[in-house]
This record gives structure tokens, C-alpha cells and sequence, in this order.
DNA sequence: TTGGGATATCGGGATTTTCCGATATAACTT
DNA sequence: AAGTTATATCGGAAAATCCCGATATCCCAA
């Protein structure tokens, strides 16, 4: 768990966007575009504004961080929210940091 | 309560290593660079190894992001955490984020 | 097997961050 | 008033980040 890394990936108002977006999806997306895995990219694209590969790589970023989980289905890769991550987070600058 | 500002003032190992230090500043400083309403620059400064200037700019991006508080007393400037800051940030990413 | 759709990676210009040395300011001392 | 000490601010080189367009990869369908 690098700190430094995960407080990057956060230090983004489009990420945390997107981070926002992931916790309650079914209020964010339609329905054809989620499922127990998360919602694909495309989705996340269209709604942020911002182009594909930026998305892309956004997802990456916060993937790395541990924040968000990643299961590929056919052409698909559908991105969700890790929150165990989060709730260790939470405890870290609650406690240690 | 920026989130961008405050995630990006805890995205750099040295900024952490302060707020580190200064969450037990009797365990990190001697007794006569320290006093109720925190620690020293010149103190952090020394502990850290790097130049005055750039503690002394840390020290104010902390502040900004209300991380740590600042009191000046004649020539000196004592910083501490402000502890609620953490609190907040916690309970923010355990619920809101 | 070829074409198209979804995602990832590459290369890069613009902006921001990192950390420095030099300088300014502010307060104390003599 | 002049020198000293503590801190803040300025200007800048190097590195990182932001976000893009172009291209590559991967998978499915016809």
C-alpha cells in the first residue's frame, strides 16, 4: 500500500469524479452498461467529457493505487470500486498518518 | 475543505514524514525546539535534510490544505496538526468519497 | 479472415510540482 | 542603528502530471 501513489490518485477532481461516479453506479449509469463487475469504460468516458485514452489511463492510474478493480469480459473491461481499500484508507489517516 | 488541495498536499513522501513527525513531536524533537503550539521550522528543517526554503514551503502547503496550524512567537514559527483536519478527511473517505 | 468496436498504449505540448539558491522580511540583541 | 537569527518569498531548472490525438491490441461477428 504506497501512500504516496493512492494521495496522487487522488489528488484529481476528475478522478474523484469518477471515484464518486463507482460508488453508487446504478444512479450514474443505465443499466446495459454495468453489471456485478463494475461499469466499462465507454461509460465512464462518455459521461466524464474527456477523451478515451485519458480515461483509460485514469482507470490505470487508480487501479495501481488499489483503488478500483478491473475484470475484462470479451471486449469489455468493467471497473469497480475496491472498498476495502477505501475502509484501510479511512483507518490509515485516522490512526497512523 | 478542498479535496484536490488536500490529497495533493499528502502526495509527497517528505510532507507525509512532517506530518509523521509532528504527530508525536516529543518522541522526534528535543524538548527545548518544541512547546505547546507545535514545532520549530528550523527543527523540521534540520530532522529533514532538506533546505529551509523547502520546508518552509511545505509547511505552508500543509497549512493551506488545513493539515497544521501555525503560531508565531517572536522569531519563531511553531507548527502543530490539526488533528480535526484528519478526523474529517477520515470519516470524508470512509463515507463520502 | 476481415472488419468493426472496446480498450490500452504511445508520443507530446502545456502546465504543475519538486527542490534549490538567493534574497527579503521580521524580530531580537547589543 | 547595526548585526544576527528565524522564517518567508522569489526565480528557476528538472521532473512529473494533465490531457490530447494517433496508433496498437484484443475480441467478436459476419
Amino acid at each position: 500500500m504506497d501512500q504516496v501513489e493512492i494521495f496522487k490518485a487522488l489528488s484529481n477532481k476528475s478522478r474523484l469524479e469518477i471515484l464518486n461516479w463507482l460508488k453508487n453506479p446504478e444512479l450514474h449509469f443505465s443499466a446495459e452498461h454495468q453489471n456485478c463487475a463494475g461499469v466499462c469504460v465507454g461509460s465512464i468516458q462518455e459521461k466524464s467529457g474527456l477523451t478515451q485514452s485519458t480515461i483509460s489511463e485514469y482507470l490505470t492510474i487508480l487501479k495501481r493505487a488499489g483503488l478500483i478493480e478491473a475484470t475484462r469480459t470479451g471486449q469489455w473491461t468493467y471497473y469497480k470500486r475496491n472498498e476495502e481499500a477505501f475502509a484501510a484508507l479511512s483507518k490509515l489517516i485516522g490512526s497512523e498518518i
